[in-house]
DNA sequence: GTCTATAACTCGATAGAC
DNA sequence: GTCTATCGAGTTATAGAC
């Protein structure tokens, strides 16, 4: 019988400290807090984890690469545009939907720190998009699409995916929506966006 | 000789607070950093507004109308619909080079504060997207225009504005930009954007 | 209104017993 | 490895002089 992971006491941290960070940031969160959710004390939490910087960054790493999933098989397959499109979106979203809360935090917490600090976070994941510019490049030069410059493009992409996520309070109070509303409204994207914008670079 | 409005300490601390709590968020901000940049000292902020929480409050309300600002004259003008897009996606992304960094403290406050506390902040100033949606609901029963859920189009529009200064970082990170490269990219986008929408839903 | 000084408190971190 | 107890730095907030 196979001992599950999050049954030793540093997964029961990691998983409480995501939790905490998540809804507090990095600022917000206490220590305290942590080692609550945990079902531990402080002295505990400082026995894993060194300090609360060192706590922040472990968790801070493994939740970007959650904000951006391994989903660059997708960029850089052979697929031909008009199906990789709504293939990423589709999968993003899904992951986004999963994970809802991620995506602000992360791009918080990236605002108020030097760039050099998320170069490690980026080590072997960083998302490459270039494969797909080039793409969307090439089918242009052909007058397969209409002419477009690709970085905008993959820029419209990830704006439409994402920003519902970030902007859910705004949306759901200036549209007077309550959560079930809003899971439609989500569930609605996953299909209308491919189309939005394919019916934009069609010919 | 009018006397200049930020020369009152009250404007000071204002001003102070707002740039202080814009760089580090309410949980992050200090009130001896805001004291600091209105060139005073703690007790007179704690004369001019009692709490921390108070002087948050306040800034947070005033941004909030910055985070949207008067452009419901727009949302409500009679301008046919491919006129309204791109005069909306140009006046809100200048609004948004004025003040890069409002969306991102905006909407992460925003998230972390229960639906009933924004709800004076949207006192007189909510957004209206009400008639654009009906407007653009005519246009697609007219068929003048592809069928699209209207708040889908709302919603897609302001992502693609709002969504780059959110994820600024990200984008430079990934893209392999710097600042000037940034600032072409988002000029570009004032263009963009509009044209993508309307080639998206013209028939 | 504005200041200095300090009280009151929060929170990260450590000492030391088991 | 885990706990209780506590230190000490940093912060909000107030008292009280000018």
């Amino acid at each position: 019988m196979v001992k599950k992971k999050d049954d030793t006491t540093e997964e029961k941290i990691l998983n409480a400290a995501k939790k905490i960070f998540i809804k507090n940031g990095m600022a917000g969160a206490r220590m305290q807090d942590i080692a609550d959710e945990a079902g531990i004390n402080k002295a505990l939490l400082h026995y894993y984890f060194k300090n609360k910087e060192l706590l922040f960054e472990n968790i801070f790493i493994k939740l970007s690469t959650d904000f951006w999933p391994r989903l660059n098989f997708i960029f850089e397959s052979d697929m031909p545009l008009f199906e990789k499109i709504p293939t990423f979106c589709n999968l993003y979203m899904e992951k986004l939907i999963e994970n809802p809360y991620i995506p602000l935090f992360v791009l918080y917490e990236m605002n108020r720190r030097p760039a050099q600090f998320f170069k490690k976070m980026f080590a072997g994941n960083a998302p490459q998009p270039l494969k797909l510019m080039n793409q969307i490049e090439a089918e242009a030069k052909a007058g397969k699409i209409r002419p477009i410059h690709p970085s905008q493009l993959v820029i419209n992409m990830i704006s439409m995916c994402i920003f519902p996520f970030i902007g859910k309070p705004m949306i759901m109070a200036v549209m007077n929506m309550n959560e079930d509303q809003f899971r439609v409204l989500i569930e609605q994207r996953k299909k209308d966006v491919p189309i939005f914008i394919i019916e934009s670079i069609k010919k």
